[in-house]
DNA sequence: TTGTATGCGTTATCAG
DNA sequence: CTGATAACGCATACAA
């Protein structure tokens, strides 16, 4: 019966009163009478009336929607900074287009552009893993669109960025294992170009030398892209190595879980003889056995952090845009993988 | 320079041509000279034109763009559909708007809601778990916006539907356990109330009746919500019963990893002493040791089939939008946790 | 407190 | 092949 196609000009008719009346007792305009308000409303509720926020959006040149562009959402971390970035739009009022670049370059391109026609107000987005030029996001700070990278960031356009202390991090985790023992601890490593891993990387390093203990390179095993069966490479060369290492930092979980699963073969006990840590606080860590010591990366708040300072920028518009970087602080996890009681 | 502000105007007040003719140049209209056409488009190049697709949108009454509500994003299940639905969307020219009802009823509410005043040409859902009456859905039907639910479907709204095969899923389930050579086979199981939970236990069921197997209740453990926890007390109370399982079906991985952690620490071995399976295929599943023989719930093509469904809804509204419901056919992954010769 | 008139940027319907 | 003009549904400056 009701159907959408309910305009307020169809209230306007219905109650005898001009577009503009209804407009505004729509839109709670205080020189509206209160008895007026509460007819038009009425009236609409009964008739199924919903605002086309085409119109609305266009009148007012706002579209209150922003839109993402993740490398892929199906991974557990961008899940989880979407589902921040959700949370926050939602509470201020904007909604969220998703797009995938599925680590193609040609596609977050076409994204882009998308983006443009669709007119959202601000743009969050993770790099690709192909995209080492990111001029096409440039376009954005041309037509004044803020744009806000998380994790893997543009260095090609200015933009605001949130990003996790990988250095801290590192820092943090590796001093964990000196506090909890370990005097020869290893470091299994991301690629040697990423900035986030070159960091992590320097944090291991700052740690030991803290604690006067030598950084020795050959305790270091890079990856290309730390995935599990990488780790177990890396942790069969560090079988080799003498003295063994009594501690081991991993730059993810995957190769933190594979190189448990390494050791334990090797008959070594999980933290007795080897703790480990690993870094993400993936939902396996806190189920394997043993349980993991990992870097929470605080996906979500990411998200919402992102989500916050976009809408920021968007609604201070007039203002000068200054980008910004927000720096997250993470959390370390204790658990089972270095649990043991410190000696020396 | 070049901002966001240009419009065809602009365009035709440049090349001394009407909007008209701008408007079709740029849309190809076939009645337009190739040259024109040519030269608007290098113009619109040049000075960086967007078409404003809000007006496009008003104008035609479309807006390309699909809504999607979701119980969490960061579940991984629904990632992975979430994936599948933009992957299908994005090819056929759909872009996605996203939504979160974190499982409560009141935001569900309000989000059917925005969708209808954002002008979604169809929607996508899984219910939340406090969602008892989904009436608020009915009012998509009214205006006839295509809607497809997934996974927690609807009963109260007529409706499109994308499903997995619970029963036959937990039929070959539990008939693999009997051909690797299990007698004895219990099953941990959803709530009693939810129909997947419910059809995964009379597949389990039927598996046995087939092999003239006894289904006995005392090894059928029922759990509220499947929990990690209580998969470890339902494995604990399977481990009191006599004689003892030799095969347990869990009705999700959760379960399985707690009950085959604590079938480890009791010293049985896995496979040999107790197979196990589980269902939806985690990623954790393939790591874990030993590696997990499950159900892959095909989350990814449940999104991608929806998508499809609710699009070819949307752009054949004028045939009569019969309601359809598509079983998905789910596969067995066959790993290390069944891994033994069959016997007897 | 309410109404009138105009325009947001397009597309579509007419003519020419 | 091209142009003038009227919508699409709403918000607002200006009047009354």
């Amino acid at each position: 019966m009701t159907n959408s196609r309910i305009t307020i000009k169809d209230l306007a008719e219905r109650l005898n009163l001009s577009i503009s009346t209804i407009s505004r007792a729509l839109n709670d305009h205080p020189s509206i009478g209160k008895k007026t308000t509460k007819e038009v409303k009425k009236l609409a509720r009964e008739l199924g009336f919903t605002p086309n926020t085409m119109a609305s959006n266009l009148r007012r040149n706002k579209t209150q929607s922003i839109g993402v562009i993740v490398p892929r959402i199906d991974i557990h971390f961008h899940s989880h900074v979407i589902s921040g970035i959700e949370e926050t739009a939602y509470r201020l009022g904007y909604n969220v287009t998703i797009f995938q670049s599925r680590d193609s370059l040609e596609r977050e391109i076409a994204v882009t552009e998308i983006l443009q026609a669709k007119r959202v107000e601000g743009v969050i987005a993770c790099l690709g893993l192909e995209t080492t030029d990111s001029r096409h996001f440039a376009r954005f700070n041309e037509i004044k669109i803020p744009l806000v990278f998380y994790d893997r960031v543009s260095k090609d356009v200015e933009s605001s960025k949130v990003i996790i202390d990988d250095f801290d991090a590192a820092f943090r985790a590796t001093e964990h294992l000196i506090n909890t023992g370990c005097r020869n601890i290893a470091h299994i490593a991301g690629n040697r170009n990423t900035d986030i891993f070159k960091a992590r990387v320097k944090g291991y390093k700052a740690a030991l030398l803290k604690h006067d203990l030598e950084a020795n390179e050959n305790l270091i095993q890079y990856t290309s892209e730390l995935s599990y069966e990488e780790g177990a490479t890396c942790a069969k060369k560090l079988l080799t190595v003498t003295p063994l290492p009594d501690g081991v930092f991993c730059a993810n979980d995957n190769t933190a879980i594979s190189a448990i699963q390494v050791f334990k073969k090797a008959n070594l006990r999980i933290p007795e003889d080897i703790a480990v840590v690993g870094f993400s606080n993936y939902p396996i860590s806190s189920i394997m056995e043993p349980t993991l010591t990992t870097i929470d990366d605080r996906a979500f708040e990411m998200g919402q952090t992102a989500a916050k300072l976009l809408i920021r920028q968007i609604e201070d518009k007039d203002q000068n845009i200054a980008s910004e970087t927000i720096v997250i602080k993470t959390d370390l996890i204790v658990r089972d993988s270095t649990n043991r009681n410190p000696k020396g």
